[in-house]
DNA sequence: GTTGTCTGCCC
DNA sequence: ATTCTGC
DNA sequence: GCAGAATGGGCAGACAAC
């Protein structure tokens, strides 16, 4: 019955949502309640049963719940499908419905939290976009006839967020302050939280469960959209001593207030997962719906409806990718017709574009294929920090921002100072895509990523700076008071180039190489991986610059994508981490190790996350829990601080790809193999355990590390079980020491440096 | 002061 | 970052 | 092909605890 209330909140059945919802309450007190000790386990009320059965299969285990699923579905969705109609059966119930009949709250006034979750929950019924899209399209456009001014708040809310990205405001809030502010709401102990946690995979299921077992003693105010996202702001700003307290307190105060479903919901929406299959692109488009059926009323006079839904839709995102913030965009929206929007709402210097982002290839040929017929070009891919930079008033003011329109300035006050001169005479104002990289002034050389992030992030002053960065600059999106996002990026490059001087070991023009043919481009591959990139970017020449898309038009060619090129290992999971949202019930990510031969001692490599498909996830649990043992073994040589869940016997051998080795503070793999001295990139450990400078500037990679060498790898994933070995067949820590020092820059960076180190010592 | 944990943000 | 999956 | 949701290593910074 909960269900259906919540289902009928935004089908138009209000009274019966708002008239249910206390025994809906009722019903779901003992959803998990089993097992807890604080609870009395109530007598088991089938119906109720039924619900929770359906209630956590929504989160769980789709292969288990999708009977339940499907009936659920099928009770009221639309079986419209199809591209070209996309935008009509997105929409379509939204059409047919009379939003007034949505509306559960007294029009202007605040509207009630509960409408929102409400809406959430029915969301989480379905995995069909379009029923998603237009179930909150619906919800919005109740909000747009009651109380438009919440339409703001509601959208904050459902993208997960407080501020637009370049705000600088963050929640500062994660799993274990959401453990301790349920822990202190309910009156459990965290331990029975992160118990609870573990076996259902989901915070806002543990939250629901318990706020519903809670006897409350009077009834709180109803929770409003605005109440709880001011609550969340207030939970942002939170900084200095006893801050994390107060934050607690906010939190839980937050899920006192709520009922129902609520509290599932703030708890996901502060973990910044909504998990219901909504996020910011099907947001977007509600929101374009959403407006055009409030403005222009939900009839299809003249059979257009459809189009000028896409065309709303399409309006909206380009918005919103060139400008991403909703406190422009929404108050643009209600305050201008549509067609206007663009005129409101687009690029601007100051604000950070989407950068547009490229597709991966699994080879030369696929590089090819794609671009048969077209004029392409091939880019290094520098292996460091992508940098947005805009330049106003001829340098003097400017702004950096990251890959997700994070304000960077303060992390570069060095690019800052120079950039006045990189400017070519009658260069104004300027938006530059580029890749910050980590850069060696003395050898006159790239450095590896893992430099480049031991920069300060806070704001540092000039001569505090420690590592030096070159910018290498790929793409121009402004230029001279003129946006160049719609013109092709032969032009773009053009102006690019005419508009910056190169300044050796701080801006570069990013190296390009015009090819079409399969060998050539395999050399310029090899050359790329020889120059210290991660390889190639291959762009179309003539397509203008998509904000946000991962579109065709670039594609990224690296050498560990390859299929049988690139570094794999052969490594036995020895633990297990139980997984979450949708990996709960198996386990969501292994521990892997090496074996040392030498010492017969299994070393902790890396994780692995990735790369099993969900058929393989729970055949993976299932061959391997009767491997499980209670503690590890002594052999096991792991990271006290990334212990997993379960211990594992060593039975079996995956191969795993990756992208490289990095030294790490937690995994083991090559321990003592590599000579302390050569074990660092630019700190030489001496007996004291300090990291001495060895030249200027010196970013003390591993300084604080207690152990020579331990290796661990970028982005591992899984490629495939290894049937024919057993765990003593696999890798080897000293084929892991060998393929390090191996490693292209590494090695070379290493050796030398290790070398003078050695004198040094002597 | 130092150390450890948590968070956010790079990749 | 990489990868898989439903639409 | 898109959008969403799983998951990786590892760094600095902010706090809390010692």
């Amino acid at each position: 019955m909960a269900e259906a209330a919540a289902a009928n909140a935004v089908a138009g059945d209000s009274d019966a949502a708002a008239g249910d919802r206390d025994s809906a309450d009722e019903e779901m007190d003992d959803l998990e309640a089993e097992g807890d000790d604080d609870e009395d386990a109530a007598a088991a009320d089938e119906e109720a049963a039924d619900e929770q059965a359906k209630f956590k299969a929504a989160f769980k285990q789709a292969s288990a719940d999708k009977k339940k699923k499907g009936k659920k579905a099928a009770a009221g969705s639309s079986a419209v499908e199809g591209v070209g109609t996309g935008a009509l059966a997105a929409a379509k119930h939204a059409v047919g419905v009379d939003v007034k009949e949505l509306i559960t709250w007294k029009e202007g006034t605040p509207v009630p939290y509960a409408f929102l979750a409400e809406t959430f929950e029915t969301i989480a019924t379905t995995s069909k976009r379009l029923e998603i899209i237009s179930t909150l399209t619906s919800a919005f456009r109740a909000i747009l006839a009651g109380t438009p001014g919440d339409l703001l708040p509601a959208v904050y809310l459902c993208t997960n967020r407080v501020a637009a990205a370049h705000a600088g405001i963050e929640l500062g809030v994660g799993d274990a302050i959401l453990i301790k502010a349920l822990a202190s709401a309910t009156g459990r102990k965290e331990s029975t939280i992160k118990g609870d946690y573990e076996s259902s995979g989901d915070l806002g299921v543990v939250a629901a469960s318990c706020r519903s077992a809670q006897r409350t003693l009077f009834t709180p105010a109803p929770l409003t959209i605005g109440g709880v996202l001011k609550t969340f702001k207030e939970i942002a700003k939170a900084s200095g001593q006893s801050s994390q307290e107060k934050k607690k307190g906010l939190i839980s105060k937050l899920l006192v207030a709520s009922k129902g479903c609520e509290p599932g919901y703030i708890m996901r929406s502060l973990q910044a997962k909504l998990r219901i299959g909504l996020a910011e692109q099907s947001v977007l488009v509600a929101i374009a719906h959403a407006v055009l059926l409030h403005k222009e009323g939900a009839e299809d006079k003249d059979g257009k409806l459809a189009d000028r839904l896409e065309q709303a839709s399409q309006t909206v995102k380009t918005a919103y990718s060139e400008c991403p913030s909703y406190d422009m965009l929404i108050p643009a929206l209600l305050e201008h017709p549509l067609a206007e929007l663009a005129s409101h709402v687009h690029f601007m210097p100051g604000v950070p574009v989407k950068p547009m982002l490229a597709k991966p290839t699994t080879g030369v040929g696929e590089v090819l294929d794609k671009f048969t017929g077209c004029e392409f070009t091939c880019e290094y891919k520098y292996d460091g920090e992508r940098v947005q930079i805009h330049v106003l008033n001829g340098g003097k003011a400017v702004h950096i921002y990251s890959r997700n329109a994070e304000d960077m300035t303060p992390r570069y006050p060095d690019i800052l100072a120079r950039l006045p001169a990189w400017l070519a005479p009658g260069t104004d104002s300027i938006v530059i895509d580029g890749e910050a990289v980590a850069w060696d002034p003395e050898k006159g050389k790239i450095l590896p990523f893992q430099v480049l992030s031991t920069r300060a992030r806070k704001e540092v002053a000039l001569a505090d700076v420690k590592v030096q960065v070159c910018v290498y600059a790929f793409d121009c999106l402004y230029h001279n008071g003129a946006s160049l996002l719609h013109e092709p990026l032969t032009k773009r490059r053009e102006l690019l180039h005419a508009s910056l001087v190169e300044a050796p070991g701080q801006l570069a023009q990013a190296t390009t190489k015009i090819s079409n043919d399969v060998e050539e481009l395999e050399a310029l591959l090899n050359e790329a991986v020889d120059a210290s990139t991660e390889g190639l970017i291959v762009k179309t020449l003539g397509d203008t610059y998509e904000p946000s898309r991962r579109s065709s038009h670039w594609l990224k060619l690296k050498k560990d994508y390859l299929a049988g090129v690139g570094d794999t290992f052969d490594v036995v999971p020895i633990g297990a981490f139980y997984g979450r949202g949708k990996r709960a019930g198996v386990f969501g990510a292994y521990l892997l190790a090496v074996y040392d031969d030498e010492g017969e001692t299994y070393q902790t490599i890396s994780k692995l996350g990735t790369g099993f498909s969900e058929e393989q996830l729970t055949a993976l649990a299932e061959s391997l829990r009767p491997a499980i043992i209670a503690k590890p073994r002594s052999y096991y040589k792991y990271g006290e601080s990334g212990a997993p869940d379960v211990w594992f016997e060593p039975t079996q051998v995956w191969e795993v790809k990756a992208a490289d080795l990095s030294i790490s503070p937690l995994h083991q793999a090559g321990l003592g193999l590599v000579e302390p001295g050569k074990a660092y990139l630019y700190g030489e450990r001496v007996p004291s355990g300090a990291c001495m400078p060895r030249c200027q500037p010196i970013p003390a990679v591993a300084s604080a590390r207690a152990t020579p060498l331990m290796c661990c790898r970028r982005f591992p994933r899984l490629v495939r079980v290894r049937e024919d070995k057993g765990p003593e067949d696999a890798t080897t820590a000293s084929q892991v020491a060998d393929m390090y020092r191996q490693q292209a820059v590494v090695t070379a960076e290493a050796r030398s440096k290790a070398k003078a180190g050695d004198d040094e010592e002597m």
